[in-house]
Parts: C-alpha cells; sequence; structure tokens
DNA sequence: GTCTATAGCGCGATAGAC
DNA sequence: GTCTATCGCGCTATAGAC
C-alpha cells in the first residue's frame, strides 16, 4: 500500500506526534483512540510520543485545547468587532464557518462529544459568559429586537452553520454524494445571512 | 450515600443492564465507557451483563437501535402524515423535539458522535433518503419554495431544535443556570416555527 | 532522540461454585 | 440466575541499549 499518511510531513517529531494526535484523536475521540494509532499516523514509535508528552491524556489537552481555539476562533474576533454592522457580522461569521468547516467537517461534534465528557475543560479556556453578553455582536440585536432575549439569535446563527456539520454523518447519504453536499454548504453561506437578517426585521 | 441508582427500578434483571447501559452509554459514549460502571449502575455483577448479553459490543448494539429509534421517531411519523398542513408538522415536530429533549438533553450528542465513529450503524436502520425525498413534508416545502432546496429547511429546522441541546455543555454556562436554560428552549417551542414560516414565506 | 523490549495493570470475558 | 475469582489480552507507560 506504502499509503502517505497526512501528517508524514517535514515537520520537528514532536509537531508530528501533535499532528497525528490531532487527526487521530478528532477522528476517534478520546475513550477510542490509541496511543498505537497515533505513533502510527506520525511514523514513529510508541515510546516517542511519551518521551515528548508523557502520558495520552496530557498530549490529549494539548490538541483539545487547539481544537477548542480553532472552532471558536472563528467566532470570538468578529463578536466585538465595533467597525461592521450586525449584517456585515452574520455574513463574515458564516462565510468563515462555512468555509472553515468544510475543510475540518468533523471539528464541532469533536469539540462538543468531548466537552460533554469533561464540561471543566471549557470554563477554563472559555470564560464566555460575561464575554458575550458584553460584546457588541449581543448589543447590536438587542437594539434591534428588545423582546427577544439575543441568545436566541446566536443559537440559530450558530445551529444553522454547525449543525450541517455536525449531522453530516446522518445528512450525507441523504443530500448526495460528497460533492453535491459541497454544493449545499456553498449555498448556505448566501442563504443563512438572508435568513437570519428575516428572523431580525420580522416575526 | 446510599444514592439510588435511575436503574434500580422493578424491572427483570435484563431490563436493568439494559437501562443502565443506555445510561451509562449515553453520557460517556462507548469508548469511555466501561462494562464495569453499567453493572454498578445496574446493582448487579459484571458477569451477569455477559451472561445476557454476550459482550460489550453486542448490547452496545441493542441499546444504539434503540437511541436512534427515539432520536428519530419524533420526526419520522410526522413527516407523512397527509392530514395536517406544513405549519402544523413545523409546531408538531418543534414541540415533540424539545419536550422529548429537555428529558433526554444528552441523547443528540451520543447518537451523531457514535455514528461518526461508525456511518454503518445508520445506514442499515435508517433508509432514510427515499423515504425523505417522497415525504409530505418535503413536498409540501417544494411547492412553497421551488427555488430553493427543501433540505435546506429541514436542516434549519433540525438546527434550530437539536443545536441547542447538542452544544448544551458550551451554552449552558453562556446562558444561566438550568431553569434559565429551560425557560429559553420553552420559549422556542413557540419562536421557531414562527421563524420556519417566515423562511418559508420570504427571503 | 529514537529504538526494542517489557513492565504493570485495567479491561472484557469466562470458569465454576451455589 | 447470580455470584466470586481469575484468565489473558491490549493498553499506557517505562527501562535501557544505541
Amino acid at each position: 500500500m506504502a499509503k502517505v499518511k497526512k501528517a508524514e510531513l517535514d515537520l520537528s517529531t514532536e509537531e508530528k506526534i501533535k499532528e497525528a494526535a490531532s487527526i487521530v484523536f478528532t477522528k476517534k475521540g478520546y475513550g477510542n483512540a490509541r496511543t498505537r494509532d497515533i505513533a502510527e499516523e506520525a511514523g514513529i514509535n510508541l515510546a516517542l510520543l511519551n518521551y515528548y508528552f508523557r502520558s495520552k491524556e496530557k498530549l490529549f489537552q494539548i490538541v483539545m485545547a487547539d481544537r477548542i481555539d480553532k472552532l471558536f476562533g472563528v467566532l470570538a474576533p468578529i463578536l466585538n468587532d465595533a467597525s461592521t454592522t450586525l449584517e456585515g457580522k452574520l455574513e463574515k461569521i458564516t462565510e468563515n464557518y462555512i468555509d472553515m468547516l468544510l475543510e475540518h467537517p468533523d471539528l464541532p461534534i469533536f469539540v462538543l462529544s468531548e466537552i460533554r465528557n469533561n464540561p471543566d475543560q471549557l470554563s477554563n479556556r472559555l470564560q464566555a459568559p460575561k464575554l458575550l453578553k458584553e460584546s457588541v455582536f449581543v448589543k447590536q440585536i438587542a437594539e434591534r429586537r428588545s423582546d427577544i432575549n439575543p441568545f436566541h439569535f446566536l443559537m440559530n446563527l450558530l445551529g444553522m452553520n454547525l449543525f450541517p456539520f455536525v449531522a453530516k454523518p446522518v445528512l450525507q447519504p441523504i443530500l448526495g454524494n460528497e460533492e453535491q453536499y459541497r454544493q449545499l454548504m456553498e449555498q448556505r453561506k448566501k442563504l443563512i445571512p438572508v435568513w437570519m437578517k428575516l428572523m431580525l426585521d420580522h416575526g
């Protein structure tokens, strides 16, 4: 076979292991992943993994922190940008999310299911509550619709963007082949902001 | 402590084990769950688990089939009901889903993440593609909006209903305490159909 | 730093008494 | 049917040569 693994790039050994761990953990989850899988994916020996990262758990923490940053990094900088309108934010968030998720479709289901297993993971990393409530984004929504909790709209936005990827294994066979799935997601880049504006201005 | 486990009801031993397995698998996922956890939750000995179910894997298959039925059972009967309008379906699906998910909040993340690990699980159980495409629900949407793929609306509906539960571990600290979370979900029972109708009739 | 070999143990599964 | 005791594997982690 001689199949070249994704992590076999010209990186330092430590980086190769981290890359491989990210791939294997994201695909299988912590409990189903084996350190042997990661070592093989990285093209190195099992002992080296412990030499660099001490334990499976420590390696996982590092990968997890990185994946959380990737998933929420799309959102965070835009929420507090005072120079864009609410409409602009909806468009930018949607475009960034769908582009990123088409490249990393199993990222949301991984992060969300692992946080379920260990909710503390997050609370350290995300001091979201205060940050979100005081965000420009939430204030802009509240101005528009004082009658509805702004977080409803945030949930809708995230749901419409993330859910098709969270549920991809279920939806894929329904929606057709990979290319058809991709086209539908591309369509959503334009449709989601339109729908969101509708909800904000009517209803 | 003498804490009474949920599965310690007046059921047959086989049922007690199945109940316990459902609880433990749903909470931790297959890979993180231990057969010893399940035995303890059921209040029986580890050997009995194998006596009734032969293996962890077999027990899991049974639980998984049941959980998939529960998650999609909310949807399936309504989609092909020719006697209700599209509006009626939107209201019924939303109310049923939110009521059910308030009682079983970790059901969607469990089913979706386990299907990711083993997509074949589903394809046997759900011959959804044909069934969905020919459903009354999809036809009713197509009548209303011939310009947009009906599955966009289905994804939106499911996303708005399921996503707040899939992402509950992340959203909960943002949205407040358990009671506040519950109130928001109760509000959504009325709001989601309104939003869905907006999307169908405008945009 | 990287390897081979193996320790140590948690896990699923089974044997066998009652 | 239900238990106690234990097997044997596969896993994480480490020792030690190079």
